[in-house]
DNA sequence: CCATGCTATGTTAGCGCTCACAAGCTGTCG
DNA sequence: CGACAGCTTGTGAGCGCTAACATAGCATGG
């Protein structure tokens, strides 16, 4: 009668009749309780490998009420920065223990927000991790109640959640002073697009830098992230002259105007500096070695991660900033006299 | 003594009482059991709705042995093909009512494999998908005695898992075939790397199609799927003049490939044709728009789900091929007599 | 008119785990 | 030597839900 022809998997009590202790005491091994014998916990750890025993997660889930789950609402999942964050973010909750759910939004919208909200809601994550490079977003999540701790990354939100965010201006400062140490006066942008945050920061951070070194700062290119738009910043740059350096919001645009320079006979860095930022792997390949902005995605999402488990051990709300790292290579210099 | 301060949040029970039923009749309501009067239904509902009631997920799934949770083992998230199927993948499952747990490797080895594979089934997931475009990968999978049904992306595994993939072999060839309809006879291709399954198919599809017409297959440049590496190729290409047209196995390259051609006055496509892979969203922008072969992700996740879904409702583990898309623009013509 | 079946609802028993508490066993100290 | 603390272990209850069975109500047909 006990025997059913589906051998159900084992189940603390299992372990605890091999072992020959209760099965409370599998749970206190479990656990790391420290008041077990070493000899009962030998004992214990040895019946869970022979059984092959996993506690079930619902059952403790049911009793802790935490899902030991954190969900990921993430937009632009295909870029750059935000793909590598979610990265960074996944592999420290896992770290930690935490399961990551994902939301992906093709779109961002109110109503897909508020969507994956539920959706995460009904899962009963225990904090949500909102990667949104967009502004606006924000907003939306203001006000939602989620009743449940949430860490935005890349944004300076106020108080009303935690964030974790690369300092992007800071970023931005680190070109361009290096720049400035060089020599260089005329310093140009080219930007990533407005509607980003952090595209939005690094050109914020490009004009303080300028301003509080009495220079101008006027020479702003728009551009889209993409190596095209690069080039063709390149090829204006090319004609005008009117700048000796050039700071650009990502290491695929400066792939772009690196050509662009190239094919117009305008050496770098003699006759034109350039500074990328990200430092993606490529960049130290580039044509010459792109001198770039690097940003810790690891560390990032570590942070995220330790943010958010603080405030589920009721810690309070917090911020934390990454400094970003400026990687000199080949693409600076002095300008000419 | 009941009333303690924190507001637990209502259960079914809470929803019964309201509604003035048994919570068992909450239940069925919930689970669309067909044996419900309308008027209780609503009532039931109505309920729900003023207490804001989530089921509780953990005791659902402790009694049905369910977690409505579908595990995506995923690397290279950061590549357009794969990031895009993980988008589609996740948002299918989510449409079907599944959570979507990630594991993102950052370098597939045998040990990480292991490891995303463990995290899932500690956390009782009840199907994953393997989205790992690198050979290889699949033999450590099948090792593993895993237990859970999986649906392998992007591969022609044998019967060891279910798959679901584009048919990469298929898509080159429609390429070189309109190709060859325009006449072409000398058809090059710019590859992927090598240790893509997808670049090795697309590689195997051109081959096979200029094959069994009778034609060479002789004009091979190596790509990374990077824009530089089609830059470079274009370049060669240029100073060689061996094709009259080039399959190129992705978009990306194609737009390196294009620059470099239209800087060394070769015109596309009056004096070289060239086709691209994956109809990115820029493609059609390109100078001269671009000849592609589009895969449709979000069909591939939605097949994908469905297969997992018919193996988790206890049918055959089964096999999906998409078929990819032709999308002609203007970057092919007729090579000039 | 009652046996039969069908529909709508309620009752009960767990799912596998953790928490709170009880209990046994040492050793220590007045 | 008994009271008490401190450590290890066991016992029982219950988390919120679903599955299985029980029951009541109502129509159908011989």
């Amino acid at each position: 009668m006990n025997d059913t022809g589906t051998p159900r998997p084992p189940v603390m009590a299992d372990v605890a009749k091999l072992a020959g202790v209760s099965h409370q005491t599998v749970s206190r091994v479990l656990n790391n309780n420290p008041n077990v014998s070493a000899s009962t916990r030998q004992r214990v750890e040895e019946a869970i490998a022979t059984l092959a025993y996993r506690r079930n997660t619902a059952a403790r889930s049911l009793v802790t009420r935490r899902s030991q789950t954190i969900g990921v609402l993430a937009a632009e999942m295909a870029s750059y920065g935000p793909s590598n964050t979610l990265l960074a973010v996944q592999h420290a909750a896992r770290e930690a223990g935490y399961f990551v759910s994902i939301a992906g939004l093709r779109d961002v919208t109110r109503e897909t927000i508020n969507e994956a909200v539920d959706h995460f809601l009904e899962q009963a994550v225990d904090g949500i991790v909102v990667l949104l490079p967009h502004p606006g977003a924000l907003d939306t999540l203001r006000e939602l109640v989620v009743g449940v701790p949430m860490v935005v990354v890349g944004a300076a939100v106020g108080d009303a959640f935690g964030s974790a965010r690369v300092d992007q201006r800071l970023g931005a400062e680190l070109a361009v002073r290096h720049l400035m140490e060089q020599g260089h006066t005329r310093i140009g942008h080219l930007s990533g697009p407005r509607d980003w945050i952090d595209a939005d920061e690094r050109t914020e951070g490009w004009r303080g830098a300028l301003k509080s070194a009495g220079l101008s700062a006027e020479l702003l290119l728009p551009g889209d992230w993409g190596s095209e738009s690069g080039y063709r910043a390149g090829l204006q740059l090319a004609e005008r002259r009117t700048a000796t350096a050039i700071f650009v919001a990502n290491d695929q645009m400066a792939l772009g105007l690196l050509r662009a320079l190239a094919e117009s006979g305008i050496r770098v860095p003699d006759d034109l500096s350039v500074v990328g930022f990200d430092d993606q792997p490529e960049s130290a390949y580039f044509l010459p070695p792109l001198t770039t902005v690097r940003q810790n995605f690891q560390e990032l999402g570590m942070r995220c991660i330790q943010l958010l488990l603080r405030q589920l051990g009721g810690g309070e709300r917090d911020s934390v900033v990454v400094s970003p790292e400026l990687v000199v290579r080949q693409s600076t210099a002095p300008p000419a006299e």
